[in-house]
RNA sequence: CGGGAUGUGGCGCAGCUUGGUAGCGCACCUCGCUUGGGACGAGGGGGUCGCACGUUCAAAUCGUGUCAUCCCGACCA
């Protein structure tokens, strides 16, 4: 390729409206441009990049064993209905009417219609175990798009379906997917860790988010909190949504400050809990906090000891819900009449749900915690009161118990009791059993040995590959531009003469390119009229992983070679040069 | 959906307080000069100042509305 007709325009500033580093790099180099909202143009250099990435992901899929196909991007409400999520799905789910008024919406993602392909197409035991995928955009009308390519509205993934007869058979089937994807992202030149996520609403399924890890607290690119344990032999990861908080004991006993009996107290405008330990002159580890969550539209009530904190996708999965979101104070004094601050669950049940929410009654979901508070505080259900000497025998005994807390940083690994730590992680592959969940409801079955019908054992495996190629960035840039790594670069070196009037320099640049391109070589020529800080510029903005500069040396016969990644920098000859850049290529493939 | 901010040429921004017919840097085109780290000089093209309505002799500037974009939060198979 020659620079002087590639089709791209680097930038000279940062654009205003890009936060994070990968989104910055990818427009100011040139690889990116937003159309709208969420959805992005990629130019040529960011399409040779993801074409890189999906040809990695499309080798190790096959050479697992799985299928490439093509499903439509439009879909029919019709199989939604049957799944059961074109009400639950959400407003991410983006709806549309075709001419005749019929509901369509745009895929976000597969399940629906592999099964329908699944129960179309197999129909016996010997069909299986098959694995299925796709790579192509996705559209999920997220309420916040941002960051640029990690959490854009249209973006491109490459998602797979297993079908087996048997639970163990979607094991080997997982197992075979996650070897696959940490050869993928390997390769991809990014190091995973395999992280416990949460399930969703489909409980107790397991499910694997691969995560790239980010170190740096300031960067916002990493969205996940991942916890994870350094023990070599343990090797806990899991999602700060998913991972398991282990108790730890603390002053629980409010007898040791006078609550020996229940009461009702005056806590005046003790709105919060800080305010609420300094009235009553207790720790917070005596007081039991209430939260309202709006769960599917049902009104929860939560407690947890009150120097903990929510983990809402635990609270939402306890209670079986799809969707939750705290509830805002006016909502807390149309429902309880009391204001932030001041509800409980004691005489919950009399507490009538207005207008607008589902339930008959107020869930109550107590943490583990509490089951070892005794004399507590809690909030009265009335503004400016508390109740003192509380214990759990008070509370009614319709209260779902489990682990909603958040994890903190340095409690027990849940599996071998060694610290544990905390990084920011961004997801670029999840996978995922489903078992029948999808397969049950619409029924798809095959006829198993007996001759009995039987839904498929399903598995999904998703991977974001516009997000891996972003994440690449995250991870491999400097303060000059990105430096791609070699197997997804969108090309493997650029070869700059210095001056272009220099009839030598071009000359020997010219043959350098040639031969580059005659082993296969991915190469670009900068023959721009350019000067030399230009060129250099634009090559290690856009991160070329190794540059050829044919200046003024090339009358001693030698060229400078030039290494992104490490920055190194040798003096030796054309020939050397193109040696080892092709050396490099044959090492990748 | 709550809170905050911003919309002026491809990108980055000034002008707005105090209304008077739009400007700077980069990029682009032409010529000259220059050529190892984002040169220099001269000339040139490109914007109905997000949109609508209003106030006014006159609106980028004031008012109202609306749309879009971004940030924080909420939310996120």
């Amino acid at each position: 390729m020659r620079m002087s007709k590639m089709f791209v325009q680097t930038l000279r500033d940062f654009p205003s409206d890009a936060e994070v580093m990968s989104h910055k790099l990818l427009v100011r180099a040139g690889f990116i441009r937003k159309l709208t909202s969420g959805v992005y143009n990629y130019l040529p250099l960011m399409w040779r990049v993801l074409k890189k990435v999906e040809n990695i992901v499309r080798e190790e899929m096959d050479a697992s064993g799985a299928q490439e196909m093509l499903m439509p991007f439009v879909q029919p409400e019709e199989l939604w209905k049957e799944s059961g999520r074109w009400d639950v799905y959400g407003k991410e789910l983006m709806r549309l009417k075709d001419r005749h008024d019929r509901g369509m919406c745009l895929g976000p993602t597969h399940e629906e219609v592999i099964t329908f392909v699944a129960r179309e197409g197999i129909k016996s035991y010997k069909q299986l175990p098959v694995n299925l995928y796709q790579i192509q955009s996705k559209f999920r009308d997220e309420v916040r798009p941002r960051y640029g390519l990690l959490r854009g509205r249209e973006f491109i993934m490459k998602d797979a379906y297993s079908f087996d007869t048997t639970q163990e058979g979607l094991e080997k089937s997982y197992k075979i997917m996650a070897d696959a994807y940490y050869r993928i992202f390997e390769r991809c030149g990014l190091e995973t860790k395999a992280v416990q996520s949460d399930s969703g609403a489909i409980g107790g399924a397991v499910s694997h988010e691969y995560m790239v890890l980010i170190d740096d607290t300031e960067n916002n690119a990493g969205e996940n909190d991942v916890f994870f344990c350094k023990n070599k032999n343990c090797g806990y990861a899991a999602n700060a949504n998913h991972a398991v908080s282990v108790l730890e004991s603390a002053e629980v006993d409010g007898a040791k400050f006078g609550f020996n009996e229940l009461k009702k107290v005056d806590t005046p405008d003790t709105t919060t809990i800080e305010e609420l330990e300094k009235f009553l002159n207790v720790p917070s580890t005596v007081i039991l906090k209430s939260m309202i969550y709006i769960a599917d539209k049902k009104p929860v009530m939560a407690l947890i000891r009150a120097d903990k904190t929510f983990e809402e996708t635990k609270v939402m999965n306890a209670v079986g819900a799809n969707e939750i979101r705290s509830a805002a104070p006016a909502e807390l004094e149309d429902i309880f009449g009391a204001s932030k601050g001041f509800v409980g669950p004691i005489g919950i049940e009399n507490v009538k749900i207005p207008e607008g929410y589902d339930g008959e009654k107020i869930q109550v979901v107590a943490d583990l915690t509490a089951k070892e508070m005794k004399n507590f505080v809690i909030g009265a259900n009335e503004t400016d009161k508390h109740f003192v000497g509380v214990n759990l025998s008070d509370l009614g005994s319709d209260i779902i118990f489990a682990d909603i807390r958040l994890v903190e940083k340095g409690e027990k690994c849940p599996d071998c009791g060694e610290p544990l730590f905390v990084t920011k992680g961004i997801e670029v592959g999840n996978i995922f059993q489903l078992g029948t969940k999808y397969s049950a409801k619409m029924n798809a079955v095959f006829t198993d040995e007996n001759g009995k019908e039987r839904p498929f054992i399903m598995g999904c495996y998703g991977i974001g590959i516009s997000r891996t190629a972003a994440a690449a960035v995250e991870r491999h840039h400097d303060e000059y531009g990105i430096k791609w790594p070699l197997a997804i670069a969108p090309y493997h070196v650029i070869v700059v003469p210095v001056n272009v009037g220099e009839e030598k320099q071009m000359k020997i640049a010219e043959e350098i390119y040639k031969k580059l391109l005659e082993k296969g070589v991915e190469a670009v020529i900068d023959d721009r009229d350019e000067r030399a800080g230009v060129k250099f510029k634009d090559s290690e903005l856009i991160g070329f992983p190794f540059r050829i500069t044919a200046g003024k040396t090339v009358d001693e016969g030698l060229v400078e070679f030039k290494i992104r990644e490490t920055g190194e920098v040798l003096k030796i000859t054309p020939d050397e040069a193109v040696e080892k850049v092709v050396s490099a290529v044959q090492n990748i493939k």
